[in-house]
DNA sequence: TGAAATGTTGGGGCG
DNA sequence: ACGCCCCAACATTTC
């Protein structure tokens, strides 16, 4: 065997496509070994969650500036294709590497598939040591009194905070010894869109890779983070940080938004908004322990009884959902703020999920499908525990009975219209009174803002008194069922 | 991280 | 001046 010393070490780079508190980096890094960073593309093996396009247009761009970052350090970003199964002991035998490093996942299938990796190469002899950067808490760590996993979002968190600050953040390597090998080409991949080209308005919103997501931070908390818990919820302020998709890519993890929020509310465990906005993160980490634990959940209604909901198809609508032409106009402008920047407003994103869920009645899993394509951030892991969340079949889900008015919900927040008015302009020249409800709007009122209804913008594709009656009704049925089940 | 229906109260118009 | 009624405004309950 060659001299240790010169042997590489694979950094096997998955959601954490960042070079500061990379645990795995950073361990390769201190050994002062050479470092041959890889990332795996698997899009054919069953059962892997192939990304959906909006995430492969951000991946690209994510990865790009990873490589730049490397290369700036000394060292070639390998990108391979294929199942790791089959590609990570191919890579060591050509690198002649005996040691691979990884930041842990926490999906099912990728718990499988890594622990697979883990053990036939460890059969053979090599060295694989994995670690945490993607979580304030890894799942298994947190539990109820009992020493179960958590169902219910309140008591995850307290137990949360109750461990105390994580670690701080590693800084990044300072330079790094290189090993190359030969690899694919990015544009190879062809993850970006063409015919047609639709990722313009992504290209106007985000900077991916892990300075822009270091500048986004850095806004964030000099600005919207002090008035973060009054203006959270108003979609046509820009009051939330937007760090989502590149958390989701792992180009800032956790622990440092965690410690820089700190810093900058100088107060321990956050005052005001600063509390607020680190309860969000809350969330994101009860989703991954919702997951861990339940690893049917991206499919499967976490209430059993819920296992034969009376779901209808309707193409029809869907169409109009997706498409933002549902006649409701605070719905319309998430979903069309979706299409167009691959991201909607949290608050929004409640509204248009529920009205999917409730109003339409179409099942939840379609709905997931639909983000999963088309946001930038989509996550397994929040993804399925919040639609299951809005559904009422989730750990501790919103009641049934919960439905939103999308016309209150436009009137309590954006009173103004400013946010309908910017994703739906057709509607722009209604007064905020009736921007959130055109149908209710007096006749010259419609003529002197252009607005047809059925022509200019549709008419509701259902009625809310009747699609609410209609809702109530199809859940007392999960109800019934349910107490039957009990006796 | 709701909304609607129902119940209660208190001020003011009015006989 | 008194009591009755109406109906906001707010509170409570129900879905």
């Amino acid at each position: 065997m060659a001299d240790a010393s010169s042997t590489p070490i694979i950094v096997w780079f998955r959601q954490d496509l960042r070079l500061a508190d990379n645990p795995a980096l950073a361990e390769a890094a201190r050994t002062g070994r050479p470092v041959l960073p890889v990332y795996v593309l698997d899009d054919d093996t069953p059962g892997t969650w192939r990304m959906g396009g909006a995430a492969r247009w951000w991946l690209h761009h994510s990865l790009a500036a990873l490589g730049r970052d490397l290369a700036a350090l000394g060292c070639a970003l390998v990108l391979r294709r294929g199942d790791p199964r089959a590609v990570l002991p191919a890579l060591i035998r050509e690198a002649g590497a005996d040691t691979v490093f990884w930041n842990r996942r926490y999906e099912p299938f990728a718990i499988a598939r890594d622990e697979a990796v883990k053990a036939s190469l460890k059969a053979v002899g090599f060295t694989v040591r994995s670690f945490n950067a993607a979580l304030l808490h890894e799942p298994w760590t947190v539990t109820t009194r009992a020493g179960g996993p958590c169902r219910v979002h309140s008591a995850f968190w307290r137990a949360c905070l109750a461990k105390g600050d994580p670690p701080p953040p590693l800084p990044a390597p300072r330079k790094l010894l290189g090993a190359a090998l030969p690899g694919d080409t990015l544009d190879a991949w062809r993850l970006l869109p063409d015919a047609p080209d639709w990722a313009g308005g992504l290209r106007a919103a985000w900077t991916p890779g892990e300075a822009g997501a270091r500048q986004r931070l850095t806004d964030f908390l000099d600005g919207a983070l002090e008035g973060y818990a009054a203006r959270r919820d108003q979609p046509g302020l820009e009051a939330t940080s937007r760090l989502s998709p590149h958390l989701r890519f792992g180009e800032v993890g956790p622990r440092q938004v965690w410690h820089a929020v700190l810093t900058a509310s100088g107060v321990r465990g956050g005052r005001g908004g600063a509390a607020k906005f680190l309860a969000e993160l809350g969330r994101r980490e009860f989703s991954y322990h919702l997951l861990y634990h339940h690893r049917g959940l991206p499919a499967v209604p976490l209430r059993p009884e819920f296992a034969d909901f009376p779901w209808r198809e309707d193409p029809e609508a869907l169409r109009a959902w997706q498409r933002g032409a549902t006649g409701y106009p605070l719905v319309d402008a998430g979903m069309r703020e979706l299409w167009s920047t691959g991201w909607m407003h949290n608050r929004v994103r409640m509204i248009a999920a529920s009205f999917l869920v409730k109003h339409l009645l179409i099942p939840w899993q379609t709905g997931e499908a639909w983000f999963w394509d088309t946001l930038v951030d989509a996550d397994l892991a929040s993804n399925a525990a919040n639609w299951q969340w809005i559904a009422g079949c989730g750990a501790d889900a919103a009641p049934y009975f919960r439905i939103f008015n999308p016309v209150l919900q436009g009137m309590k927040f954006d009173p103004e219209g400013d946010y309908v008015r910017r994703w739906v302009p057709e509607l722009r020249g209604l007064p905020a009174r009736h921007v959130h409800r055109p149908w209710e709007a007096p006749e010259g009122e419609l003529r002197a803002a252009g607005v047809v209804l059925g022509r200019t913008y549709p008419t509701p594709v259902v009625d809310h008194a009747a699609a609410r009656g209609r809702a109530l009704a199809a859940f007392a049925r999960v109800k019934k069922g349910c107490a039957a089940d009990a006796v």
